[in-house]
RNA sequence: GCGCCUGUAGCUCAUUUGGAUAGAGCAUCGGAUUUCUAAUCCGAGGGUAGUAGGUUCGAGUCCUACCAGGCGUGCCA
């Protein structure tokens, strides 16, 4: 609809301002909020008046006088101080629902990505226990995001990067090691400070009794009291062989990773490809990434650790890459993983965090720019935190007492459709507040609910049509029996529909769909409670039947990318 | 201290790359159903957009300062 409009004001520029050098893309079409104003409105005129030294309304009228004529296009007014406003004709404006009963499940894909390769890294939390509700709204949001650039046309891979390397897994392991012996010898007591505590490494520790019996038990293992973490790690990993250390990893890491999966997949997340970050070490990745910065002048050594050189892209600071001990740091692996990337030959690629990494952003730019020597196309996305409530009541989490609320816990107090949705009504660079009594209440204070109603309705009105003596025929001609101004209004809302998804992949913004599906939805409540559909005069009635089909998909396409269901009753 | 993010109705949030009279939901109050599902609709009240300046045809949106909140600022991950 827009592009319409668009084309048309450049054609009139190109044409008659010849000796300009307007970039095309400036130019901005809105939909109008105000009928008045008519349907849509331009500001070129007031934009690049100035430049032609005249006045912009000046301006606006010798662009309109050469407006090219269109039949689409009923009438253009210029209105102070410079907006060009378009009525769009009765036959467009119907067209729209011819457009979407042939396009059905297609319409509002568009073909902007043109078919680059995307790779959306999120989630990539730590296998080291269940994921918990603060994981979930990047979750959710990456999901979303996918699929709206999928719509857009762009061939999306998502990605969980799983950091199974580390320390923190290292902890994973003694944490259930010590379980074990507890499972095994009720007599053993240990102390948990600075170790993983949860009941699930119970099960894990149950799980590896159980594939291995007393294998792993360790006569002299004593309680590590608050000593040296490293050091109790280390000490066990001198008593237990690698081969040994490195099965329980694995039997850890696969527990908690599947545990994982399945939460996603419940809640309709599902990845393409899990990045280990063992395979970084695994394939000497890791080392090659590290000898190319040093070999590039990009680190130095300093205090017997390598740093690396993040102050030359804007960092606070320099970062370390290998600590004094030698042992690597995350960001070595995260950069070693980074140029991994580049080397997959991705058109983009996009990082969803927590906004508590946003300090990380200049580290991982920076050494992305070095490893793929141009301009970067690594986009950063943070996501606020949301803070939890069940009414008024906030929620405390920390993974300290152990007394977070587990993202299955949340699936299954409020569902996965309430659950998405809320996530998503938000603007993710804006901290949220997620009420859980609100989530999960079944009335109008729940914005699902409210959409699902709408599509449950025309579900219901085709129900109803079908155990009556009339059918459903379609026509073109038929539409010009919509006269009503709700009619009119949802066919607006129809209209800008493919807008509202090239808007909101353009812009990472998921919330807009959210926003657009409500409203679309009140629009097509208003219409129901003031309009008969299935009325006696049969043209009136397909007409109106057309439309609220033409819904129906429309709907459907958005909840499609919302990732929930649109039930047929409710 | 420094850096990043945020501040819009009583509450939770929108406001389409700066546009016309800043909009929804919740809550409050008043109405609507012999008719396709009332999980719905219609109406009312409610605003110095944190504060103060600046930029321009035009600012909630951009810039500066200040105030308030969140996060970051490890040889942690």
């Amino acid at each position: 609809m827009k592009k319409i409009i668009k084309d048309l004001i450049k054609d009139s520029l190109n044409k008659n301002f010849k000796d300009n050098d307007i970039p095309l893309n400036d130019i901005e079409v809105n939909l109008c909020k105000d009928k008045k104003f008519g349907d849509y409105s331009s500001n070129i005129a007031m934009k690049i008046a100035s430049s032609f030294n005249e006045k912009p309304t000046v301006f606006a009228e010798k662009l309109v006088e050469r407006l090219k004529k269109n039949s689409k296009i009923k009438k253009v007014e210029i209105v102070k101080p410079g907006f060009i406003n378009f009525f769009v004709s009765e036959d467009l404006k119907f067209s729209v629902i011819d457009k979407i009963l042939k396009e059905k499940r297609n319409y509002g894909k568009n073909s902007t990505g043109n078919n680059l390769k995307v790779l959306i890294e999120f989630v990539s939390a730590n296998p080291t226990g269940p994921l918990h509700v603060g994981h979930g709204r990047g979750a959710v949001f990456g999901d979303c995001l996918s699929n709206m650039l999928t719509e857009s046309g762009y061939a999306v891979t998502k990605e969980y990067y799983v950091n199974d390397a580390g320390k923190q897994i290292d902890i994973l392991v003694v944490s259930v090691l010590q379980r074990y012996h507890e499972l095994i010898d009720s007599d053993f007591e240990f102390s948990y400070d600075d170790l993983y505590k949860g009941d699930y490494i119970w099960d894990i520790a149950a799980e590896l009794h159980r594939n291995e019996g007393s294998k792993f038990l360790i006569k002299n293992l004593v309680d590590h009291n608050n000593a040296d973490i490293d050091l109790y790690i280390r000490k066990i990993k001198e008593i237990l062989s690698d081969r040994e250390f490195l099965y329980i990893k694995k039997l850890c890491v696969n527990y908690v990773l599947e545990n994982i999966r399945l939460n996603l997949v419940e809640a309709n997340i599902n990845f393409d490809s899990w990045f280990f970050e063992s395979s970084l070490l695994e394939d000497k990745s890791l080392d090659k990434a590290v000898e190319f910065l040093i070999k590039n002048n990009h680190t130095y050594t300093k205090d017997k650790a390598l740093w690396f050189k993040s102050t030359d892209f804007n960092d606070e600071k320099d970062r370390v890459l290998i600590k004094e001990n030698q042992d690597h740091t995350y960001l070595a692996t995260d950069i070693a993983y980074h140029e991994k990337k580049i080397g997959r030959k991705y058109d983009l690629n996009v990082n969803i965090w927590g906004a508590d990494h946003h300090g990380y952003v200049p580290r991982i730019q920076g050494a992305f720019q070095i490893f793929s020597k141009k301009k970067s196309n690594l986009k950063i996305l943070l996501v606020q935190f949301a803070n939890l409530y069940r009414g008024t009541e906030k929620v405390a989490m920390s993974t300290r007492s152990g007394e977070f609320v587990t993202l299955n816990q949340l699936l299954k107090e409020v569902g996965k459709d309430a659950m998405r949705f809320f996530y998503l009504t938000r603007k993710s660079d804006q901290h949220m507040d997620f009420d859980i009594e609100l989530a999960k209440s079944n009335n109008n204070n729940n914005p699902v609910y409210y959409v699902q109603y709408a599509h449950a309705r025309i579900c219901s009105i085709f129900r109803q049509l079908k155990k009556g003596k009339n059918n459903f025929s379609y026509d073109k001609k038929y539409l010009l029996n919509l006269r009503e101004e709700e009619e009119l209004n949802i066919i607006n809302k129809l209209a800008s529909y493919p807008d509202v998804i090239l808007n909101a992949a353009k812009k990472y913004e998921p919330h807009l769909i959210t926003n657009y599906v409500r409203e679309l939805a009140q629009e097509i409540h208003s219409y129901y409670n003031k309009h008969q559909i299935l009325v006696e005069n049969g043209d009136l009635r397909n007409a109106r039947l057309a439309l609220i089909e033409a819904a129906k998909y429309v709907l459907q396409n958005s909840a499609k990318i919302i990732g929930i269901e649109m039930p047929e009753e409710m």
